[in-house]
DNA sequence: CGTATACAAATTGTATACATTATTTTCTAC
DNA sequence: GTAGAAAATAATGTATACAATTTGTATACG
């Protein structure tokens, strides 16, 4: 493995859950794994830090990036703000041969559904949406966007449940909101692509929230959107 | 020096264009000229990268972040929505501590406009911003905001033109719209923010569009908004 | 029995030497 | 004299050794 084979197979392992929230990442066994020296290592550590994947403490080590329960709240907070504004810049400035590709990771995605893997599916689900800020363009827009991804993937990953029939038409609706967002794309529709993502998101959050609570205490006390 | 100043000191000379757009930075003369050795150095150049400051190239080396023209439009399509978003995220959850120093903050600002120092009026102007982005308290938005607050510095410093009267006047104006920002965030008044990062925002780009012609062709073409 | 302190182990941080890749210069062929 | 290739130079990338810091453990003391 060269340095970006290991970089981003650290990066899978994060956003697939190999690599649990929190979990310490040891210098000295990492380096032995991967069979490099530190000196590389550490690099790479620090360019994960640098995008969000990890959380680096002087003299403490780094750490996979933790999700705790303000990481929700900010994420549901956040994420339709960006995504719509991502998903519009996309369908303005996409260019051919990224919508070509965008259309391979689609087909990945595709058969990661029917093959049943939800690891892959959230990998190439990823990747589409990522595939998305490329096309967007925006050099300012970016950085948050790919840090809400890499949350959006872990999130889903934890409350994926591969059994429930429901849980498995809305895979397949949102498999066919990907392809309208292609088409989107193609005809440089960034008004269609915000209906789209905003379509998309709240099949995603809807979800999402069926499973978290955001406060345990509701139970006890009066129900107050605050 | 430790690795800490080190590491502002650069971010620092970034800001205030001693450090030009593009520049090199060697690996050998910066650790020689801050008497550390290279491991370290490298590091800081890479963590500094992670935050948009320095852009590396493999093989190649590091050279402070470059400002094409590019990257002004998606600066001017970009910072309204950030702003604002931030504005409104800094009044709902800004600590007594963190107003008590964006007040400290606020005094050097002040001082530097009376000192006539462009290059601390600059730098104490994007402490000012960037404590709200700490108030704001979003680890998604944060990336992007700072990226902005980034540019925004190095394209002030470009433009400002110290002998204008108009300059001044627009100075002070800003300055007074910073305080009535520090009483809407001790209120917690998140639409009163809103409104003045719209207000400050105009100024400013009102300032900067003066002297940026982001599009050649806008002359020749219908003026359509996008 | 709990707490504090001193020592030991483990981990991160830094410096230096060496390897690899880019770039520049110089030489040769045409 | 120019173009191309080869060598020399200078830069970045990696490995290893050592230093400093943190963490864990044992022991002494209240």
């Amino acid at each position: 493995m060269d340095k970006q084979e290991i970089y981003d197979d650290l990066k899978k392992r994060i956003l697939t859950l190999q690599l649990e929230p929190g979990a310490a990442l040891d210098e000295a066994s990492l380096s032995q794994a991967y069979s490099i020296s530190r000196t590389p290592l550490r690099e790479i550590l620090r360019a994960l830090a640098g995008e969000g994947y990890v959380e680096i403490v002087s003299n403490r080590g780094a750490h996979v990036a933790p999700m705790s329960h303000k990481v929700l709240r900010d994420f549901f907070q956040t994420a339709p703000m960006l995504y719509s504004a991502i998903g519009r810049l996309a369908a303005h400035n996409a260019r051919p041969a990224q919508i070509d590709e965008m259309r391979a990771v689609q087909a990945r995605f595709r058969q990661a559904i029917e093959g049943g893997s939800s690891e892959d599916m959230v990998y190439w689900n990823q990747r589409f949406h990522a595939l998305m800020g490329e096309m967007a363009d925006n050099p300012y827009l970016r950085p948050s966007y790919d840090r809400l991804l890499i949350d959006h993937a872990r999130i889903s990953q934890t409350f994926y449940r591969p059994r429930d029939k429901d849980m498995q038409q809305r895979t397949l609706d949102a498999l066919a909101q990907h392809d309208y967002m292609i088409a989107a794309i193609e005809a440089g529709d960034g008004q269609r692509m915000v209906d789209l993502i905003v379509e998309h998101w709240e099949l995603s959050r809807d979800l999402l929230e069926y499973f978290v609570k955001p406060d345990p205490l509701a139970f006890e006390l009066p129900a107050v959107n605050s």
